[in-house]
RNA sequence: GGGCGCGUGGCCUAGCUUGGAUGGGGCGCUGGCCUUCUAAGCCAGCAGUCGCGGGUUCGAAUCCCGCCGCGUCCGCCA
């Protein structure tokens, strides 16, 4: 058993210059924190301080300044020499340190590495709570992606972690589905070409969308469940469910697919059978910036910085329902009654939702307000996907053709030595992963106009591009397993030395995700780190290296590096094959 | 009309929170590299007014103001 938390490299090496160079400003008079930047290139140096600010104090050029610290800064155990340049004091790491430690933190902390220490708090990851009408398309699938890879990555900081899907059970969309599902025929909808639950039953929906917007009577029917369910009426709610529950075990098959699970399913009717959300509407009244319409209640969120045509959030309806926004505000209390942090995965068209939540939360007190992650859509060229018009791209049918497109790749490249059993298995952790890459590599917040090329990208920067690289590392480690500890200092080679520096900045990488809420820094990380691998791959030879003691030196770089790269992609939710 | 987000080579994208040292990548295109650990790879080349205009600063893709374009929201819907 591992017993201590080992430190990683770049902190220590981080906090001995810290540690250096904190006298020395304090003599010159430079009280700020101390901020170290990466150079540009390696050549440059590892990390290095700024002199700007410091010239105008001491009132010489920052080149100067640079090298009078430059040359106060003695070597250390991390600090191998500095040099000045430019304005800038550039700190060389001791290389041969770095790389011992760093291969040694690695390969004795194994599926670990990366992972910081515990932080005894609980976090709530709520994501994809989509309307369970029907099966998840591509322009929602942002959301349980970037949801499930948040949950991955605050586990892997150290957090506890649940994620949750909040089942809108009372909306009208399920309204709608119900109706359908109760007055529709089976017979009289055009046929599926999949056998599940969610295409079976998103016919309905849409057939019974139609009905309603031609005919009053349907919309009046489909009201009627609307406001029974609001009122807790236990048995509409039941049916209800009875439903849309297939839909929603639909859903979660897809999702399963790419390896995302929930903790729990909260329905929003819980809170009105518990009351919870009248509490909510009581402490709402009694706020200065309440008011009340024709018997509705309101908040008029102006005087927060809202605005637009009309700033009143209504809580409650002339006959005394409650809205959504009002249900999720007693949803949101009741999980900061069970966590410390809150995070929610939402579609940019919630935002203004959000901020509804948000201030109630804190009008009534709320210890805990939810920090929203916002994802833009993912768009068709034409335009919005919309399930009622059936112009959508399934998640579904997404995975199949990324599984089947993968199949053919792999199959024209191994087919003469792979079992078709073995094609497939490869297929699929491919295609899979192609798809959770190639959302995930873009910040959430910028559009996506989906297209299938786009979508099913294997080469470059792609997920199958870092699966190659683990697998090439599997490859060589499968003909030699690396001997585990050994002396690493044969490793002088400029692309051992980039690999392994490479190699140590992965807890950072990870640690800033995680604080900005941003798995693209991830995705980015492990694309550089598969690039210079394979500069490592075509420059050093491992199996045939000149030596047996520089060989078993690359073995424990290799294995290393594949440990990085499956622990990556693993916080990614992609799988690592050690064979393609 | 107002709020919020986005705008980087033909296409996609990193960098923007915390202003600094030559704006990184990928796709596509052109040319080269498989008798050596899997070529889903590697190397070289072509390609950029960082939307436009002003300002702050020793220094702006990054901060501030204005404008333009796209997305999204402004329901007693969810």
């Amino acid at each position: 058993m591992v017993a201590a938390f080992m430190q990683y490299p770049f902190d220590l090496f981080r906090k001995e210059i810290i540690e250096s160079l904190r006298p020395i400003l304090d003599s010159l008079g430079y009280m700020d924190e101390i901020r170290l930047e990466t150079p540009p290139s390696p050549e440059m140096g590892d990390l290095s301080f700024a002199c700007f600010p410091l010239s105008k104090i001491v009132k010489k050029p920052p080149s100067d300044v640079a090298k009078d610290i430059a040359n106060k800064v003695s070597p250390k155990e991390w600090i191998d020499h500095t040099d000045a340049s430019g304005g800038y004091v550039n700190f060389f790491i001791n290389v041969e340190r770095l790389v011992s430690h760093t291969i040694d933190v690695i390969l004795m902390q194994d599926k670990t590495y990366g992972s910081l220490e515990k932080k005894q708090k609980k976090v709530i990851v709520e994501h994809t709570s989509a309307n369970p009408n029907g099966p998840l398309h591509v322009g929602r699938a942002r959301n349980p992606i970037l949801g499930d890879t948040l949950v991955r990555i605050y586990r892997y900081t150290g957090y506890d972690v649940e994620s949750q899907f909040y089942v809108d059970d009372l909306g009208k969309q399920v309204a709608i589905l119900a109706w359908g599902v109760k007055n529709i025929k089976p017979e009289t909808l055009p046929k599926t070409d999949r056998d599940k639950p969610d295409h079976l039953l998103v016919r309905f929906y849409q057939q019974a969308y139609k009905l309603m917007s031609e005919n009053k009577e349907v919309a009046k029917e489909i009201n009627e469940i609307v406001k029974l369910c609001e009122r807790g009426d236990e048995e509409t709610i039941r049916m209800v469910r009875d439903a849309f529950e297939p839909a929603l075990q639909g859903i979660k098959q897809s999702l399963a697919e790419l390896d995302i699970h929930f903790d729990r399913f909260v329905p929003e009717s819980q809170f009105v059978k518990d009351k919870s959300v009248d509490e909510v509407v009581e402490a709402l009244k009694k706020t200065e910036y309440t008011g009340k319409e024709d018997g509705a209640w309101y908040i008029d969120l102006k005087p927060f910085g809202v605005s637009g045509r009309n700033t009143k959030f209504f809580f409650t309806r002339s006959d005394g329902t409650t809205l959504y926004a009002t249900r999720d505000v007693a949803y949101h209390l009741w999980k900061a009654k069970h966590a410390d942090i809150l995070i929610n995965v939402l579609g940019e068209d919630h935002k203004l939702e959000a901020k509804q939540v948000e201030i109630a939360l804190k009008l009534i007190g709320a210890k805990t307000i939810p920090k929203a992650v916002f994802y833009s859509f993912v768009t068709l060229p034409g335009g919005k996907m919309s399930t009622r018009r059936g112009r959508v791209v399934y998640l579904d049918d997404l995975i199949d053709e990324a599984v089947a497109r993968a199949f053919e790749e792999v199959k024209k490249r191994r087919g003469n030595e792979l079992t078709e059993e073995k094609i497939k298995h490869i297929a699929k952790l491919v295609g899979l992963g192609s798809i959770r890459y190639n959302i995930l590599k873009i910040q959430p917040e910028k559009d996506i106009v989906f297209k299938w090329e786009d979508a099913l990208n294997f080469e470059g920067y792609s997920a199958p591009f870092i699966q190659y690289a683990h697998a090439r590392a599997s490859s060589i480690l499968r003909k030699m397993p690396s001997p585990g500890k050994v002396d690493v200092k044969p490793l002088t080679h400029q692309q051992e030395i980039a690999l392994v520096k490479l190699l140590a900045r992965f807890p950072d990488v990870i640690k800033e995700a995680c604080g900005n809420n941003r798995p693209n820094l991830i995705a980015n990380y492990l694309y550089d780190l598969a690039a210079q691998f394979n500069q490592f791959y075509r420059d050093c030879p491992v199996i045939k290296a000149e030596n047996k003691k520089l060989r078993d030196a690359r073995l424990a770089l290799v294995q290393a590096t594949s440990i990085t790269l499956r622990n990556g992609l693993y916080l990614l939710g992609i799988s690592a094959p050690e064979e393609m």
